[in-house]
DNA sequence: ATATTTTAGGAAAACATTTTCACAAAAAGG
DNA sequence: CCTTTTTGTGAAAATGTTTTCCTAAAATAT
């Protein structure tokens, strides 16, 4: 049905290998012999049936994106899409394609995810931090399909990752907090147990530590993760007999509570309680006065972690275990200006 | 290198065809020889080369996800993660896996979805409405590539769509009104020209009509889509002679404004002036008093979007012109009690 | 002018499966 | 007991490229 490589052959009259060598831009072909093949190919409107080419070659160039993709994924992960796309421009840019893939609930996902690997279905992965099961990492190491976790997986020395700093940008808030001459300051994160939470807060108590400041217990604040705690915290982190004079939000959603707590108490904001806050999307846009934000290009994340997997591709051996994208201090009217 | 079928067949005993129609489920296999080859393929950890699998069939069991995939994409199109992590789910359940591919902005786009198409490296497309190119559905039928657009494309009649009903939730507003006996009713929309928000508001005019009120122009209102024009204009309703006893607001990014204004205004919600709002994600949860909304199932978009392109998969011919998922009515503090 | 190297292009194998067809053996029918 | 049908299995073709050799001709060196 579908003209083939057979057919162009014909049509140039020359032989099949001599139309693959043209299509793959050999240098052993002269130009009159490639002139005349284009000509063919442009006439009879040939291209490349992928899956031939696929079974060929030995390489699909599908990169698969490993996570949980539930619905409503984008309320849980509001970052998880924007990696995704950064991810799959890099790769587009690079011939290859993006396919989805999430790790059942049903079956053993550890059966399932050894299948997916040995089927050779993609060149490469990408695992997005959301998306973990037991002994999944080993799993992938024998797969001996290329691979990079998105989000440090905390894990053995063996496994590539890429990361946001969260670390460096907990520093950052402290740094920022200093130079803006504020030294109580509170901070209120999501739960204890959260990842990236936690390493703000080190990052954020580090950096203030080393400069000499201390942060009491009573400043560290650990959320349900919800608005409504985070206004709570607020207002009891106000009512103390020493209040903050500035409070440092580990996401947006948090910030909205606090702001909420501030403005009931009619407190100004910067003058009598500085603020700063992780992450823009997509609530900071909300907020009065302008928040200060410490950012991070999440969507530079995925194009990074692409850039490393293709890397990886040529050369298999290369260990990746890298923090991409700084941090991004952006200065609002809700902290003092910098002098 | 890796296990073959050939290897798998010398194992047991028995010919490659053999295990290839033990592993396609066919039915003039033996029950011994059929457990000889299951056997030999647990032991030898066997997994069918997809790439082969693919070449041999002449399908690849992948589907496109055309779209616009831009950076920050979920600010501008906040419901297209959903409808392909719905749609994703859905062809996961049924083998295939979902490729996504945007159409870049460098090449001929015309070229390169023809490229695509015709390089058969997927046996269906779906196509985001977000995505759109000149010529785009004449490519795509003369491609034959059985192909779905997810959002109506307002074209010719071979064209397969599905869609949400954005009319009939605008009827649903209008009839929730009047329900809650409210006449004098003020909508804000997007700008005219957005596809979406004319649907809602012709609907929601057309419910209005047909119980014989009629909306005055003053009372319909076009924005820039952005929260501080939805203020801007809450505000000049408000300043009318005759101001409205309810607001109809075409999103919740919008409301977000219009509460503002009303709050500002010290004017109380519903007792004053009622609130009702299209779409709860993302920022619906953040209005106060519970809002009313009508909202959409986009998941389940993605999902019916996924089920009639797979339908169409076995039925090429299918002509699939419909609208998915019933807009749902969310009653809650913002309007009236319905009796 | 001859020997050597380089170049351009073709023949054929390889890639791993599915699928068609043929053919025994077994079962059923007369 | 012989013919016909059914059943289970295997041989071989087909899928559309890439890639590895190989060879003839052309270019270069001697």
């Amino acid at each position: 049905m579908a003209v083939t490589i057979r057919d162009v052959a014909l049509e140039a009259g020359v032989s099949t290998s001599t139309v693959s060598k043209v299509l793959n831009h050999w240098d052993s072909i002269s130009p009159e012999t490639c002139a005349r093949v284009q000509e063919a190919i442009r006439k009879l409107h040939y291209t490349p049936n992928a899956r031939a080419v696929s079974f060929a070659r030995g390489s699909t160039k599908n990169i698969l994106f490993l996570s949980s993709l539930q619905k409503e994924e984008a309320y849980h992960n509001p970052h998880m899409f924007d990696i995704l796309c950064g991810a799959r421009r890099e790769l587009a840019d690079h011939g290859y394609t993006l396919m989805l893939e999430a790790v059942p609930e049903k079956r053993l996902p550890g059966e399932y995810l050894k299948d997916l690997i040995s089927s050779r279905i993609a060149d490469g992965i990408l695992i997005h931090g959301s998306c973990n099961i037991p002994g999944m990492a080993k799993i992938l190491l024998e797969g001996k399909t290329p691979h990079i976790y998105i989000g440090h997986p905390g894990l053995g020395s063996r496994i590539c990752w890429i990361d946001i700093n969260n670390g460096l940008a907990g520093e950052f808030a402290a740094q920022h907090m200093l130079e803006c001459h504020y030294e109580r300051v509170a901070f209120i994160g999501e739960n204890a147990e959260d990842h990236i939470s936690r390493q703000r807060l080190n990052g954020f108590l580090g950096g203030m530590y080393e400069y000499g400041y201390r942060i009491p217990d009573n400043y560290i604040r650990h959320t349900d993760a919800s608005r409504e705690d985070a206004y709570r915290q607020t207002r009891e982190l106000l009512g103390l007999k020493e209040p903050p004079r500035a409070i440092v939000c580990e996401n947006n959603l948090l910030a909205l509570g606090a702001v909420k707590a501030l403005r009931e108490a009619d407190i100004r904001i910067p003058e009598e309680v500085a603020f700063l806050i992780f992450d823009s999307y997509p609530y900071s846009g909300l907020i009065e006065p302008v928040p200060t934000i410490i950012d991070i290009d999440v969507y530079e994340l995925g194009v990074q972690a692409a850039v490393m997997l293709l890397r990886k591709l040529e050369n298999p051996e290369l260990l990746v275990q890298s923090y991409a994208t700084l941090p991004l201090l952006r200065q609002g009217h809700s902290t003092c200006k910098m002098q």
